[in-house]
Formats: structure tokens, C-alpha cells, sequence
DNA sequence: ATATGTTATACTCGTTTTGAGCATAAAGGA
DNA sequence: TCCTTTATGCTCAAAACGAGTATAACATAT
């Protein structure tokens, strides 16, 4: 395909894969992890995986016990230089995104809940105090600090990504977040190489190597997608009420929503239908509940337009 | 990171960047490719490199001259297992997607139109009708090829894709289509292995490898992409007329968009100002030249959201 | 100079889709 | 029976959409 089998020290590379799987936890988004939650499973693809996809869920369910249903890819990048004996080696991560409803049944599966790690990114009682205490000034320093130039423009970005300045805030910006936090040295992990010593880091667990840039990834893709895709199905169990649903995309995005117009919003998409029985377990008035329409499955692949497209 | 330093062989790995670049000629989508038409532009990801977008940016300077401005990753996979003199070796490629304004001042670049490639994803004047000649008996015919079970699944994929039984046509389900017609043996790259004699594929030039499902892919994700995120500007010169913003958001859509309710669209949206200036060089009543509003490049990376949120 | 063809723009109108609430129903517990 | 709580139904105005109709402003052919 390309004239390089002449050289062959380039070819010194690792491919690791990398899962961020997310689930739901009374009312909490949580992803899997292992190590007490420093990481999240991973593990090189090898010559014995028949695909990408097939390593993953192997390593997945060899580290957690979990397997592995929906997954898609998140994205994937080079790792800096890593020196192993005097030798230069690359890794290429390829991490993916896997959704699944948490039985529950297993429990030596470690899952945490996302805003551990990002504890500014919750927004559905409030916004997190942490944002107007810590990384406001914070930010404002940083940006204080650069040269006349990036003065402004760090500013302007830290204003957009955190929806200062009368800004609303956007739930979706949350790689931009991390990144903007990192540059600014405020997380754990930007502070590594630096020899310690440094200022304290943001609340907020740390993660090994770029894991928690994926996990930021990971939720910004969520938080996209259920926005046009019926994804969220994968994360309820077969049946549910629709504030159960509701719980659900309030936990992922991180802020509430009207609940009178959600239903609305659900039951003219069809993406549901009423299984007859109701449950009063929610307390109060007993719910009907609801199970997916399984021919969205197929159908809602084909989403809507949204050019003014004329007629024929 | 993990325990898999011991094992060295899984290491046998190369990776392929490749990169699918788009612009606009003469109101037509164009590839950049190499090979007279045959590939795309790509290469090996070396050590040299600093970073996978590096990378890219070189292979396709060194190999068709043009720099590139816009990039984003579109997928990652893995190419099937290769021998090499009795070895077994992987190849990852990593695709990208970069979007250019063709000024045409360069010619040796060698620019193809997507729908050579595809002829059955423009639909502007009217339905391409090797859609109704070839592709529909053909899909027909091997729906009903399937076992008593695939049948069904066959002919629904089928009747979704292409828009048959009265569904309406989705132009961004490009990927799906291109998978289908492989599937069903359609298209020359489905025949490959088989040792050819095979029945003569589609009308649609070849691509070497995967080149033409990543240009799907490409093309797929660029007709969704211009529905909520400005990139069309990437591809437009610095002024331009409505008229011709309007050709080229058809041209990567394949379909035609009612016109004044495009303007109506761009406007409100405050996507673009006046340059003040007029032109003459469209035939008709002089149009008002614009520009695209360099702040939204920067804001509307904030896109807008879809739940019914609630109020503070 | 006038009629024609072509493209550019302004507006209109009826239909949906949102954003925000008010109001009522159906349980359980004090 | 009266609160409290969650579930649902409905209303209303504002904004966005889909489809046209009506003009305006040029170039060219009579």
C-alpha cells in the first residue's frame, strides 16, 4: 500500500485499547475502573484479536467481569515518546465508549461515578461551588499571566468553557474544560513532570496517564449523542417510568430538565411505548411504565435533517 | 501501563495514517487523491513524527503538494491480517478528514469528484437512476437470497438505506449504503478475493484497500456535520455569495435546499455579515457579498442544546 | 427602449416545535 | 380526611419551519 517494508525500526509500536464503560447508579453516571479507580481497563491489541472491538471486550471482561455490550469508538491518539531501555517506542491508544445497564448483581466490579473526577461538571442541583471559588480566580490568574496576547484569548476561552461573563453554560464543553484546566495547571496530572512541589490540584480524582482525558472525551460524546441518537437505552434496565428516563439524561448532562416537556418530548419521538403495568414504587401517584420501542433501534439510525431541503 | 512488556511479537505492528481531503470545484465535492484517482493520500506513522496530525499533514504535503488546514480524526481500524514472507503483520489505519478551499491555483494536485466514486449519493437534480435500473433488483435479488431469516433483515436494511417502500432518502447514511452494496457483492472491491469472473459491480470507480469506505465515512460525516457545526466555511472562499454557500452546503449534501428558506437559516443564525460589497459575476441581479463571522468560529464550537432544560 | 431571462431579496402564512406553567389525578401516611 | 408526593393532562405564547408569492436589479436579445 506504501513503499516503507523497507524500514523497519519505525514500526516499533505499541497498540494499546482503551474502554471508558458508563452505567448508570441510582441517579449517578459511573464508569468501570480498575486499580481503586486510578484506571480504566486496558490492554494491547494482539496478533490473537480477530478485531479491535474483540480485544476490548477481551480485556474488559478479563480485568472487570464485565461484558461488553454497545460500544463505539472514541478516538485515538499517540502517546509521547516513551523511553524503555535507551530505545525509543510509541503507543497508539484507540479508546471506545461501551454503554450498560448495571444489574447490580455483580459487585466486585469497581465503578465510580464520573463527577468524583470531575466534580465541576454536575450541575443538576447547582452550580459547583468549586467553579465560583476555586477555578474562577484561578483561571483568571492563569489568564492574567500570559503575555498580552494570549491574555485575551485565554480569557475569552475560559469565559466560553465555563459560561462566564453572563455566558450560558454548555454541558457539552466538557474536553474543552479538562483541557483549558490542564494548561492552566490546575489538574493533577498536568502538574507530573514538573518535579512536585507544586500548588495543590483541583478537586477531583486524578487518573494514570490520559485516562481521565478519555473519560472527559467519553462524557462529552455522551452528551452530544443523546441529544440526537436514542443511546440512552442502553444504560435503563428493559423496563422503567419516565422520570426514571429523565433521572437517567439529567445524570449524563449534568443539569435538570422540565419535566412536563421532556415527556412530551419522548412520546412524540415514539421512542417509547407503555408496557400496560405501572409500579408505585416511586411513592406518590403509581407510574406507568415504559419499555423502548425496539424498531427505533433500527429506524432511529436514520436521524432527521435539519437543512430546509426542498420538495422534488 | 500494563504488564505485556515480556511478549514482544504482538508488537509487529504498523500504522497508516491516512487522509480523506475535501474542497469544492465548480460546485462539485472533490477528494484529493494520488494514483490517478485510485487512493488516497497516506503514509506510516514514523518516529520522526511529532504527532499523528503531523504525521498526516507531511504524507499529504509530500504526496500531492497541499497543505492542509482543518483536520479532524474519522476512524480507526484494523486491516485484516497481512503475510509478509511467511509472517503475519498488522496494519492500524487511522483516517482524517480535512476540509480545504480549493483555489485552483495548483493543478497537479489531482482532485476527484466524490460522486465518481458514488453515483448513487447525488441526488440534486433527481434521483440517480442506477438506483432504479441496477441497485434496486440487485439488493432485491439478494434479500431474497438470504435464508428464511436474513430475508427480512435483508430487504429492511435495504428499504432504509436507499429510501425504498415509501421511507424517505437519507443522504447521511452514506456509510451504510457503501456497507450494504459490499455486502450484497456489489461493488469491485467485494470481489476481490473471489477470484474474479464475477459479475460486473456498480457503476463507481474503485478505490485501492478501504480508501473508498473511509471516503464514505468522510462524506457521511461531513453531511451530518454541516447540520450543526459551521465547517462548511472551511471549504468557501473568504467572500462569497449566499447562492454559492447554498451550492456547496447541496453539493456535500447531494440534495437541493429550498432558498429562501436557506437564507432565512443563515441569517438568523448570524453565521455570516456583508462585506458591503456587490457582485456581478452570477448572471441576474448583482448579489450582496459576505463573510463569515469570524467570532462564530470560535463561539459556535458551543453548539446548542436539545433536552428541555429546566430554568435555575 | 423594451421585452425577457436570470438571480437576488423581501415578505406572508399556516403549521410545528419549544419553553413555561397551571391544574388535576392517584397513591401513602399522619 | 388532609397533606405530601409523584404522575399526567392541557394551555398559551414565542420561535422555528416549510412553502410560496411578490419585487428588485442586472444582462441581452429585439
Amino acid at each position: 500500500m506504501n513503499a516503507s517494508d523497507d524500514i523497519d525500526m519505525r514500526h516499533e509500536v505499541e497498540v494499546e485499547l482503551i474502554a471508558l464503560v458508563a452505567a448508570m447508579a441510582e441517579s449517578q453516571p459511573v464508569a468501570l475502573t480498575v486499580r481503586q479507580g486510578t484506571a480504566l481497563p486496558s490492554g494491547p491489541f494482539e496478533l490473537g484479536h480477530r478485531s479491535l472491538q474483540e480485544g476490548l471486550r477481551g480485556w474488559v471482561r478479563q480485568q472487570t467481569g464485565h461484558p461488553l455490550g454497545y460500544i463505539e469508538q472514541l478516538y485515538t491518539f499517540a502517546d509521547r515518546d516513551r523511553i524503555a531501555n535507551g530505545q525509543t517506542r510509541r503507543t497508539i491508544s484507540i479508546s471506545y465508549l461501551g454503554l450498560t445497564h448495571d444489574d447490580g448483581a455483580e459487585r466486585k466490579q469497581d465503578w465510580r461515578g464520573w463527577y468524583s473526577y470531575f466534580p465541576w461538571e454536575d450541575h443538576r442541583s447547582e452550580p459547583p461551588p468549586v467553579i465560583g471559588h476555586t477555578i474562577l480566580p484561578q483561571l483568571q490568574a492563569w489568564a492574567e499571566n500570559g503575555g498580552a496576547v494570549a491574555r485575551e484569548t485565554r480569557w475569552h476561552r475560559t469565559a466560553l468553557a465555563f459560561g462566564f461573563d453572563g455566558r450560558p453554560w454548555n454541558e457539552e464543553l466538557v474536553l474543552q474544560r479538562y483541557e483549558l484546566l490542564y494548561e492552566a495547571g490546575l489538574v493533577a496530572e498536568a502538574l507530573r513532570g514538573h518535579g512536585g512541589g507544586h500548588e495543590a490540584p483541583l478537586p477531583g480524582w486524578e487518573m494514570l496517564a490520559d485516562h481521565r482525558r478519555i473519560l472527559a472525551t467519553g462524557i462529552a460524546r455522551l452528551r452530544t449523542k443523546i441529544k440526537y441518537r436514542p443511546v440512552v437505552f442502553e444504560l435503563m434496565p428493559p423496563e422503567f417510568t419516565l422520570l426514571q428516563l429523565q433521572r437517567t439524561v439529567e445524570a449524563l448532562a449534568g443539569r435538570l430538565v422540565h419535566k412536563q416537556n421532556f415527556r412530551r418530548l419522548i412520546e412524540q419521538q415514539e421512542l417509547v411505548e407503555e408496557t400496560g403495568q405501572t409500579t408505585a414504587e416511586t411513592g406518590g401517584r403509581p407510574a406507568k411504565l415504559f419499555r423502548f420501542r425496539p424498531a427505533v433501534l433500527v429506524e432511529r439510525t436514520a436521524a432527521g435533517t435539519k437543512l430546509p431541503i426542498a420538495r422534488a
